[in-house]
DNA sequence: GTTTACCTTTACGTTAACGTCAACTTTATT
DNA sequence: AATAAAGTTGACGTTAACGTAAAGGTAAAC
């Protein structure tokens, strides 16, 4: 049976993640991250892991912490009044259309590198065939 | 006939992408950016407008100055040797292997925040049948 | 001929995202 | 009991990518 109350201290994520135990708590200072606490030593759940996760994701695609931050808050619509869920859904929506133009700069850009690569390929033929 | 060889003044570039002076300078001062000059004022060819269209794209990915530079350097074999090719075409694969790792980050953030507006739009039919 | 509109260089200021000590406590180990 | 291993909270340092002002040159328009 697989644990679901799991715990994980900072510096297994931090190893895990192959990231610094100071860029963790950085992250908890920027109200990104909440873990519990024995005493003074922070614990960190599940939950607190796939926050983490989240983060690396979005640095991967430039996101900003503080963009990071609100996109995990996107996952609870939660108790919120009609105004709240359209802010909301406007976010969101904003959201994917970034991503829909990103993924456009990565075809094209991989297009770019495939003929590069080509070009370099040919190079090298033509260095063999003296 | 469209022409060839059109060029642009700083500000001209500027706004046509909505980015500063500053900031096409700092480009410059950076290396990315080449310009021709007449006397003291920078004069853009086509070609300098490619290339910041290049940086901009970069940002938009999230890579720095630098790897934009570098990407932006990939363009042209040239004379080479066999090496300088062979750390060409490393550098090109390693690029585009951070580019699949990205499309695969945006897929499946896409499918996320695509959750996260069903919820959304149910918590606000919720609201509505009451 | 002087205002207006761009252009230039130089230089200091700013923000994000940590890195890097320092000084100290708690827990585990020998 | 003493040492080592991991945890904590400051606090100052660093880098990237410009922003922002200062001080001035040039060229067309009025």
């Amino acid at each position: 049976m697989e644990q679901k109350n799991k715990t994980y201290s900072i510096s297994e994520l931090a190893k895990e993640f192959d990231i610094t135990t100071r860029a963790i708590r950085f992250y908890e200072d920027k109200g990104l991250l909440n873990p519990g606490r024995r005493g003074q030593t922070r614990i960190y759940a599940p939950a607190d892991r796939t926050k983490l996760k989240l983060i690396l994701r979005g640095k991967r695609l430039g996101l900003t912490l503080d963009e990071s931050r609100d996109i995990i808050g996107m996952y609870n619509p939660g108790q919120s009044n009609e105004d709240q869920l359209q802010t909301l859904l406007a976010k969101i929506r904003e959201r994917k259309s970034y991503l829909q133009q990103q993924l456009h700069d990565i075809e094209v850009m991989m297009l770019d590198l495939q003929e590069s690569e080509n070009r370099a390929l040919e190079a090298l033929e033509q260095l063999k065939t003296d």
